[in-house]
DNA sequence: TTGTAGGCGTTATCAC
DNA sequence: GTGATAACGCCTACAA
């Protein structure tokens, strides 16, 4: 690959000229800035972007560090990251930090070698100190660690009282919940809002909430023991789409028809949903959006602009299918 | 952050010493090693990469181009080649080229510009002229591109063979297949071995081969019209499971029951299948083990060390679940 | 308007 | 054994 120096020669002038018009910086008399741009093309030469990471230090490189990009939660997530860093220039490092802190410690310490401007993270292990001390911008995408860093999110609490709500109108009078993880906020926001519109009903009884973890198959035991325990239920929220797909298992594994015995509602709005038989009704989040918006905050941060808030909380959306 | 110039002054020896005992390379008496360490230690240092990278030529980071993250298929093999990269010290960068050849081939300029040491991509519209050129090692996954770069796919015509032959097994009469793209190479083969245990058949028909494009939608639409054409269709084999799924979708708008009165196989045993209801009968690809193999073949060329061969071709498994 | 030179943090080649 | 020092390719004072 030809260098700067290359081209230099090639146009007879100094690299510091080649340097200015590469970069529109500084005076560079028409003439000359032909002759350059003439080099260039001759020589098809691209700028080295280590060497000039190295100068300036920052590589336009961001690193993404999720739990698992097979979780399918997360890919529409990271295509919207990639796009949108992508078109503002800048290329994204894929870690899978399997909720593991020690493993994610890992990984930052290699992009922060590498010189990465910026990381957008998915994680409840990790610690707010942990990130303070990076002194690269961070921004925190679905699990939300603590107000002072940026973050992106949705409105879990809502969206669960949507789901809730959607479920009683629909006449089911014994709702259950199958709950996330304890340690992920979202999943207790969740929970939350889920008893905020129960708790008043006579029926309701602790053991209609069951843990899940946020996986199918899980799921689908749980709600075999629920349905067991407490044949008398006729709804379910489950606190992700994947888990609702399980509960439908289960539910018919158990005997009853979906959604005509028992109505099941998910949360998230993944494209599994869709694949399901029946369809999943869900809340669906702004997947994309919550990418994209992660990518521009970051970028932003990274170039010293302001954002206008350090949170940002979409709304969601019931999208009614087939499962209720 | 402390560079290396900081360790030097801090055990009072020089850089190379330093650097020495960092690489492990030439001569370092064991008193200065224990100082030297002792600084790193003190200062928390760690090497700075880019500036390594500049020197070396090489960034420790390959580059994977996949089509889409969002399509069911690759999240395994990302996760899987990132796994695997990482226990080797590499570092991936993605990228979602939407099987577009010069977002492609803009995204192979930025890596190049970044000094990537390899890059794994999936893509049928990629010349193999153009990658010759680029002077750093590839491996192609799941399409080929030539015999001459080294490749990681599966044997679909046998894995086409064995889902035909599974459906003639079961009673099945009146096969059809939904295949995939035109333009790439798999759909290709796996029509091919779904015709060749089809054609001696008096019963088969050409126009029991119906094209998809390997998604869901139009999967439905196309199972729809095929089931309106031939009420006589007792079995379909999808070119992947996305459009197996669909498939099962339009058995069910057709008023048919799965697997009771039409049998449907897919392939490539994404998690997917494992979501609808029925669960998916399938032709499993052993996805994280083409993903893990990418890897380790890209870093060995990386290395310079010599590789068995150039063309990997793993077997599939036929996966009997409800949907057969 | 253009060129010279120093430095970004490492590594490797020499001397000593 | 250890230490200067010249690269790697680029950018930016500062001179000219």
């Amino acid at each position: 690959m030809a260098s700067i120096r290359d081209v230099a020669k090639y146009a007879s002038v100094s690299v510091a000229t080649v340097s200015r018009v590469l970069n529109d910086k500084g005076y560079v008399g028409a003439e000359t800035r032909k002759k350059v741009e003439a080099a260039i093309a001759d020589l098809n030469y691209r700028p080295n972007e280590v060497a000039r990471s190295l100068f300036k230090k920052q590589s336009k490189t961001i690193g993404l560090i999720l739990p698992d990009i097979m979780n399918p939660f997360f890919p529409e997530l990271a295509r919207a990251i990639e796009d949108t860093a992508s078109k503002l220039g800048y290329t994204v490092i894929l870690c899978n930090s399997d909720e593991d802190e020690e493993k994610a410690q890992r990984y930052i310490d290699v992009l922060l070698q590498k010189y990465v401007d910026g990381i957008i993270i998915s994680s409840n292990t990790i610690l707010e100190k942990t990130i303070r001390e990076l002194n690269i911008p961070v921004v925190c995408i679905d699990r939300e660690i603590s107000k002072e860093i940026p973050t992106i999110v949705v409105d879990n609490k809502k969206g669960a009282r949507m789901a809730t709500r959607f479920l009683k109108e629909k006449g089911r009078r014994k709702i259950a919940h199958i709950r996330g993880p304890m340690d992920i906020v979202n999943a207790n926001e969740r929970c939350e809002g889920y008893r905020e519109v129960v708790s008043g009903e006579q029926w309701f009884k602790e053991s209609y909430i069951v843990n899940g973890n946020y996986r199918m198959e899980t799921a689908t035991e749980v709600v075999l023991e629920l349905l067991r325990q407490h044949p008398e239920i006729d709804g379910i929220f489950a606190a992700n789409d994947t888990m609702a797909i399980g509960a439908i298992k289960a539910a018919y594994q158990h005997g009853l028809k979906v959604p005509e015995e028992i109505s099941i509602i998910g949360f998230d709005g993944i494209a599994l949903g869709k694949a399901s038989i029946p369809e999943l009704t869900t809340i669906e989040q702004p997947l994309y959006k919550l990418g994209q918006t992660a990518a521009k905050v970051l970028i932003k941060l990274i170039k010293g602009q302001d954002i206008e808030k350090t949170f940002y909380q979409f709304n969601v959306q019931l999208v009614e299918r087939d499962s209720t």
